[in-house]
DNA sequence: GCAGAGGTGTCCAATTCTGAACAGACGCGG
DNA sequence: CCGCGTCTGTTCAGAATTGGACACCTCTGC
């Protein structure tokens, strides 16, 4: 593993520290799956840290179509937007499962991050989530949306899988609908993307649970085009 | 104005003010037309400040295929992205105009920043180019290739252009095929979308200028759909 | 003044994609 | 154990998009 890899999750588990610090214990919440911990266009400064659960971020556009933009887990701080300073969300941030999360102020937790020294590793995470957007933009312009829609499950199983030999399993945590937000295309494209990868042994799937193969998956993603 | 629209210019200027202190003299540099600044895979870990000119980043696809993420401009910050910590570029920098830039190594701009404390307002910065890469996902998932274009075309001219008018007046800084690679589309649509935008009203052309009818463009955006 | 290099305008066949519809499967709560 | 809601699987006609091609234009440098 290249030590750059450990210097981040180092730095990333001194922010998590400075964030227990920072957030006071009644901010503990319990939300329940499809609840909304905030929504677009409410006043809310604050960053948030998931102890248990997952949370997606996603955007609404007046049409109707709803974008998708990440899907955070366990130890996970998202609401990072509010440090713009901008008043206002501009994303929504809902629960995927019962899930339990803790809540800082933006001015708190950076008054505890400015005492812990922890200025880089902030710095270091939030450059982090730019290159993750900036990725995805890529990926939406360069890539057809089969091989997005491979690279998306490989990045989600690898987040939010358990590994099983040469496979990832993933037990039903996101719906076709919801990867059609992620890739950028229809619910049916998906079902019959999946369908393909099924037949090339890229996924298989047993009742709602869905294994991705990591070394064919890779390979899929990375060849054609 | 909005009072927080106030407050993020001051902040804006306060980080150009620490750049300067960050910068040595020596780092000043002209580049030409087409030449690069960083590259993908290269090592480099320093952010610029353009004094004049233009810049834009890009990344390309194995396939050749590329993606032009930004355009900045004079009095602009690019190269935030090594604030993630990784010594490797995953993006490229290049000149579109005859541009003069100055540098300064991350570490020496973190340090100016403490000094001047100025954290916040590079917290605010990068939080808000994560924003802007975020809405470009929402917009390449949600929006047509049309409407994006249109968007694109008003984004731009309201960055680079002038006031003329009704009409925001760019002269020629940038192609179709640019156009194309921020749109995620290809060229010949550009062309045909362009055509069309121009019959609608919403751009004139002389020569290689292009004037965006600012009212218009914004109503083309909002509308249909 | 000519050649060549971009850039733009245009066309078209092949392909991909959308949007809407409908049926069946599954799971949850009453 | 029944009904309902959500999710998956499937189909399809129509629309949008791609990618390749070619002509023309305007610069630039030789």
């Amino acid at each position: 593993m290249p030590t750059n890899v450990v210097a981040a999750r180092l730095l990333h588990s001194s922010l998590r520290e400075v964030f227990d610090r920072a957030s006071l214990p009644d901010t503990r919440v319990r939300v329940e799956p499809q609840a909304a911990i905030f929504a677009t266009g409410e006043e809310d400064e604050s960053v948030y840290l998931i102890e248990s659960g997952q949370v997606k971020l996603s955007m609404a556009s007046a049409a109707g179509k709803d974008c998708l933009l990440a899907i955070y887990t366990s130890g996970e701080l998202f609401g990072e937007s509010c440090f713009h300073g901008a008043p206002k969300r501009i994303e929504t941030a809902t629960a995927m499962q019962p899930t339990v999360i803790r809540r800082a102020s933006r001015t708190d937790f950076l008054a505890e991050v400015e005492k812990a020294r922890a200025t880089e590793a902030l710095l270091r995470h939030l450059a982090g989530r730019m290159i993750e957007r900036q990725v995805a933009v890529f990926d939406l312009v360069t890539m057809p949306s089969e091989q997005r829609l491979a690279k998306v499950l490989l990045g989600v199983a690898e987040k939010l899988g358990t590994v099983e030999g040469v496979y990832l399993r993933l037990d039903q945590k996101i719906s076709h609908e919801e990867l059609s937000q992620i890739v950028g295309t229809t619910r049916p494209r998906i079902t019959a993307f999946m369908q393909r990868f099924r037949k090339l042994g890229l996924i298989e799937t047993e009742g709602r649970a869905v294994s991705v193969h990591r070394a064919r998956t890779k390979e899929f993603i990375g060849s054609e085009r």
